[in-house]
DNA sequence: ATTATGATGTTAGCGGCGTTCACACTACCC
DNA sequence: GGGTAGTGTGAACGCCGCTAACATCATAAT
């Protein structure tokens, strides 16, 4: 029995599911990430989010491709186009910071088997990925990108990790800086 | 109503549970690996395991550490003590050819907040991290251990992370050790 | 030898989860 | 106005983690 002057139709209820699925994460944690908890939030029955999405996966899929844009946008407000290393180091840090201030968020991004049937999650990575190429192609004109952005992806990524598995100490952000920094310059032959 | 030839007591149920952890997350992927399906398949009530693993965390962190003994072995079968770049780069390979060949395992290792309050597997880690350690200290004497180890291990970390995400191509086993090694010689300056 | 005790198993049951199905409501097009 | 497609509801299934109460067994103290 739904109430007369609300409506029946929710209105963006795909919307509505996603923001309620971001805060969840963000309040509560990736444990709590359920579709029934997302519906409990958006007001709505537990089988409604199902004619948005089409199962779990799809709709953590859909969670994961707004955090690459946040990604994709942190790396861009820390430097919209490095040109040198400091630069891209700078960049590589705001990374690593990224992945320690919405972890549960980076975990769904990178921490658990990729659904790469979803359009939108593959087209988000894309753009980091082409993003990150473009950096190492403008910072090192002579290198081959294609070698040398894995790397300092890979170098820049693991140390996400890392930090987020607390196998290195980020206490101080001013530590988890140097070490960013010093870890590129190294990587770079600095 | 137990059988009367059969033992009521199982004999080993923790180790037992273990195994049929391992066995499931081979077999069905890290999804599949519930206390129930354990119970399951080491023959036993659903309640049973509950006596040796506290909770379902406890047995994930025993089924890491495990992971983590493994992948000791598996860089030590690689080389024992590198002391030579090339030599640290096999022992690279060999840490992401790890985690290609055991992903749900490496994921259950890396991919998932980790419980700092479990000895065995604080331990296991503490381990591996010890050992890199070394690598590093044997290969680069004259470098500062305390900075270069963390950056050489977030590297390779980072490269099994993408290869596993299918950011990078691992089609050709060959290809693989190329990019790897390649990118340790690139973070090492040679 | 008997018996108490603690370790380790079972059964039953709770609430939560993902998912599906039949049905209800509503916007919109003819 | 009436049909239709889209979107929400309610009830149900089986699986899950976990707990509590009870059963069985090994061992050690009497």
């Amino acid at each position: 029995m739904p109430q007369a002057n609300a409506t029946y139709h929710h209105g963006d209820l795909r919307a509505a599911c996603l923001s309620a699925a971001l805060e969840l994460l963000e309040e509560e944690g990736e444990a709590a990430l359920s579709l029934r908890a997302v519906a409990r939030r958006a007001g709505v029955s537990p089988a409604a989010p199902y004619r948005h999405y089409e199962d779990r996966e799809a709709l953590v899929s859909a969670v994961a491709a707004v955090g690459y844009r946040e990604l994709a946008e942190r790396l861009a407000a820390a430097h919209p186009a490095p040109s040198t290393p400091e630069q891209l180091a700078s960049v590589a840090v705001a990374y690593v910071q990224f992945a320690l201030k919405r972890p549960a968020l980076f975990r769904i991004m990178f921490g658990e088997p990729c659904d790469r049937d979803n359009e939108e999650r593959v087209a988000a990575t894309a753009a980091v990925s082409l993003y990150l190429h473009e950096i190492v192609a403008r910072c090192f004109p002579q290198s081959d990108p294609e070698a040398l952005a894995p790397a300092i992806w890979a170098l820049v990524h693991g140390l996400a990790f890392l930090y987020l598995d607390g196998k290195l100490d980020a206490t101080t952000p001013a530590a988890l800086v140097d070490r960013v920094t010093a870890s590129i310059h190294s990587l770079l032959g600095l």
